[in-house]
DNA sequence: CCGTATCCAAAATGATACTG
DNA sequence: CAGTATCATTTTGGATACGG
């Protein structure tokens, strides 16, 4: 026997990994560009430190980010996307995509553009 | 002033509207087809009554699912996705085709497929 | 700079029983 | 069949202060 989730719906699947109140946004901001972590607090300054740290942790462990400290002072922290994070683009695509639409505007300029 | 919400990138809509724990599940069961509530009920079991008619209650309140009931005994109530809700497909899709990938299977033959 | 620790409030979900 | 009502629990999120 395994520990593996069953899921029903294969939607199900990418909800559970990515159904964090955070988690959508911080792939969106990692799409294209390795993130500090006050980077990315500046870019979501609606999420507090230690949700920022929870969530951030949760897609490490799930795979989906690597996080690489540098021994330095003051410290640096990157963050960026795994191979595997970057299977999920096309959903945050199509969240951004149908978002834009509804909202009338873009991130450009806030994520990185692809050369 | 109005009392739309502000989001500072653009993904943070579609999440707010289905963000729900079986919003997205539902809208995925009832694409391309009309459903009533137990059928409902059955390809989504985990979720109890309670929470089903809840998540429905808001999905027809974002104006993404039309309830229609009909004055009948016994009760018979369907569920289907409006126009709007529609536009919320490609996310969906998205999410499914990972999905598949992920976990290797499909909803084939639970949901209904177009012509 | 990059977090942790602690405590607390609020929101979401679940179990169970019941109704028109 | 299609829900409601009630209550308990779990999960999530936030404020604040502090540490290496």
């Amino acid at each position: 026997m395994n520990h593996e989730k069953i899921f029903n719906c294969p939607i199900e699947a990418p909800i559970s990994l990515i159904g964090g109140k955070y988690k959508a946004i911080i792939l969106f901001y990692l799409i294209n560009q390795t993130l500090r972590f006050n980077e990315l607090q500046k870019f979501i300054p609606q999420a507090t430190p230690k949700m920022l740290t929870q969530q951030l942790r949760e897609l490490e462990g799930e795979g989906l980010i690597t996080r690489t400290v540098y021994p330095v002072v003051p410290p640096k922290t990157e963050y960026s996307l795994t191979e595997f994070g970057e299977s999920l683009i096309p959903i945050v695509d199509a969240l951004c995509d149908w978002g834009k639409n509804y909202i009338g505007n873009g991130c450009s300029g806030l994520r990185a553009t692809p050369s």
